[in-house]
DNA sequence: TCTGGGGTCCTAGGACCC
DNA sequence: TCTGGGGTCCTAGGACCC
C-alpha cells in the first residue's frame, strides 16, 4: 500500500502557527508579487475566495468577511516543510518516502501489515501534528493515483474522517471512484477533463472502465494508460526515493511595475540569474545552455486578463558552470537583444537548462573554465546568504534601489529560520 | 495601480546517418 | 503511378503537477 501525507491548506496552516489568534480566523496567502490567493483556509473557502483569484478583485470580500491575508513567506514555508518531511523520517526509513511537493510526500507503507496500517497511519498524523503543529491529511491505497483519490476523500469531509482515508477493499476502492469527478484525478487536467466528458465519462469509475487502447490515442499515449491501470489498482507510476536532481532551474517573476527603462531590467536579470546560480550550487550542479525571456505588458482588455507569450532568446554557453559573474554576462547580452525601446514589461526570467554535475564538468580546451577561487568565493557567498539575511551580500550589477522588486506588503516574520525574527512571548 | 512561479514527462516531426 | 527501412538525436509544443 501507499500513502500520501498532504498538508492541509499548508502556507495558511504555517502563518497560524506563530499566530494562534488567527486559529478561528479565515487567513488566505497571497502569490509573489501580492497578484492572487494561493492557498486559503477552511474558513476563507467556505466564504467562497476562489483559489488563484486576483488579490485586488478579491480585497472587498476579504474585507467584508475581515479575512486575514498573508504576502507569500518562502523561508518560513520552507523550513516547515522540513520539519514535516523529518518528522516522517522518523517513522520510516527515507527510502520510503518520496518527497512530491513542498507540502506532500508518499509513503511506501509495504513492510507495514495490513492489520497495523490504520494505527500506523493514525500514528503519523498525530506526531506530525504534534512535533509541527501542521495538521495533515492521510491518503491510503494500492497506487499513488488511488491513495490521492483517498486523501481528497478524506479532505472533504475532515470531521468525519478525521483526514484519514483508508481504501483496502475493492468495494472502498469502486465507491471513492464513483464519487470523485473525472477533473479531480491525478494527471487529469482541463484539456483532459472536457475531452471526456463530451463522452459521457464523468467520475473516476468511468474512466477506470475505458479501454487502455483509447487512452492511448486520446490521453496522452502512454500516460493515459497509466492512469487507467492506476485506477484499476495496478501500480504504474514509480517510487522516486530521492530528490532527484533537477533538469533545469529557473527565477522568473513579475516586476512590482511595468518597467520600460533597460537599465532596470538589467538589474532584475542579474538578481534572477544570482538567484538561479544559488539554486545551482545548491544542487551541485552547472548550466550549459541558458534561456533569457520578457513579457510585455498585457493589455488592458477589462474583462480577463491574458498575458502576452513570452520573448525568448538563448546562448549556448562555451562551458557549463555555475558562477554567477559568468552567467550574468551572456544573459545580459540576451536581455540587451531582446530589449525594445519603449515597450513596457512585465515579466522578466532566466532559465538554466543542459545542466551537468559538478564531478562530471568537462573543461572545454578554449575557454576558461571557473577557477577554484571563483568557485570557493561562490560557495562563501551563498553561506553568508544562509546564515545571516537574505541577500546581504549580492552581485552590484543586481542594483540597491530595486524599484522592480515585487510587492510584498503583508509578510509575515521568518519566525523559525532567523533569530532577529524569533516570535516573542510576552 | 494591482492577475504566481517552478517544475516534469511525453510525443511528433525534422535532420541526419547507413 | 508512385519513391527503402531502419536507426538516433534533437527540439518544440502540449499536457500535467503543486
Amino acid at each position: 500500500m501507499k500513502a500520501i501525507v498532504d498538508c492541509n491548506n499548508f502556507y495558511c496552516s504555517c502563518e497560524r502557527l506563530f499566530k494562534p489568534h488567527l486559529k478561528t480566523i479565515p487567513v488566505v496567502v497571497l502569490s509573489n508579487n501580492d497578484g492572487c490567493i494561493i492557498s486559503r483556509s477552511d474558513e476563507a473557502k467556505k466564504l467562497g475566495i476562489k483559489m488563484a483569484q486576483a488579490y485586488f478583485l478579491s480585497k472587498p470580500l476579504l474585507q467584508q468577511y475581515r479575512i486575514t491575508a498573508f504576502s507569500s513567506n518562502y523561508n518560513l514555508y520552507g523550513d516547515m516543510s522540513k520539519r514535516v518531511m523529518d518528522t516522517m523520517q522518523s517513522m520510516f526509513p527515507s527510502t520510503c518516502i518520496e518527497v512530491y511537493s513542498v507540502d506532500e510526500a508518499f509513503v511506501d507503507l509495504s513492510n507495514v501489515p495490513a492489520k497495523d496500517l490504520h494505527a500506523t497511519v493514525k500514528e503519523l498524523k498525530e506526531r506530525i501534528g504534534q512535533w509541527t503543529g501542521i495538521p495533515v491529511s492521510i491518503g491510503v491505497a494500492s497506487t499513488k493515483t488511488l491513495a490521492k483519490i483517498a486523501n481528497r476523500l478524506a479532505k472533504e469531509n475532515k470531521e468525519k474522517s478525521k483526514c484519514m482515508l483508508i481504501l483496502d477493499t475493492p468495494g472502498k476502492v469502486d465507491a471513492a471512484l464513483k464519487r470523485t469527478p473525472i477533473k479531480e484525478i491525478w494527471g487529469v487536467g482541463k484539456q483532459y477533463a472536457t475531452k471526456l466528458e463530451k463522452l459521457e465519462v464523468k467520475t473516476a469509475f468511468d474512466l477506470k472502465l475505458m479501454p487502455e487502447e483509447w487512452a492511448r490515442q486520446h490521453l496522452g499515449g502512454v500516460v493515459g494508460v497509466r492512469l487507467i491501470r492506476e485506477l484499476k489498482g495496478i501500480h504504474s507510476i514509480g517510487f522516486d526515493e530521492q530528490l532527484s536532481t533537477k533538469k533545469m532551474v529557473s527565477c522568473t517573476r513579475r516586476f512590482g511595475h511595468p518597467l520600460t527603462d533597460l537599465h532596470q531590467m538589467k538589474e532584475a536579470v542579474a538578481m534572477y540569474v544570482s538567484r538561479a546560480a544559488e539554486k545551482l550550487r545548491r544542487q551541485q550542479s552547472a548550466a550549459r545552455q541558458m534561456t533569457v525571456f520578457v513579457i510585455e505588458k498585457a493589455l488592458d482588455k477589462g474583462d480577463i486578463y491574458k498575458p502576452n507569450e513570452p520573448v525568448k532568446r538563448e546562448a549556448v554557453l562555451p562551458v557549463a558552470t555555475s558562477v554567477t559573474t559568468e552567467l550574468i554576462k551572456p544573459a545580459i547580452e540576451l536581455l540587451e537583444k531582446l530589449f525594445v525601446k519603449g515597450v513596457a514589461y512585465e515579466k522578466a526570467g532566466v532559465v538554466f537548462s543542459k545542466l551537468v554535475p559538478n564531478e562530471s564538468l568537462q573543461a572545454n580546451f578554449f575557454a576558461a573554465s571557473s577557477t577554484t577561487e571563483q568557485r570557493l568565493l561562490m560557495s562563501k557567498v551563498d553561506n553568508i546568504n544562509f546564515s545571516m539575511r537574505n541577500e546581504l551580500v549580492k552581485i552590484a550589477a543586481s542594483g540597491q534601489q530595486r524599484p522592480w522588486k515585487m510587492k510584498q506588503e503583508l509578510l509575515s516574520k521568518r519566525y523559525t529560520t532567523r533569530w532577529i525574527e524569533l516570535r516573542e512571548v510576552n
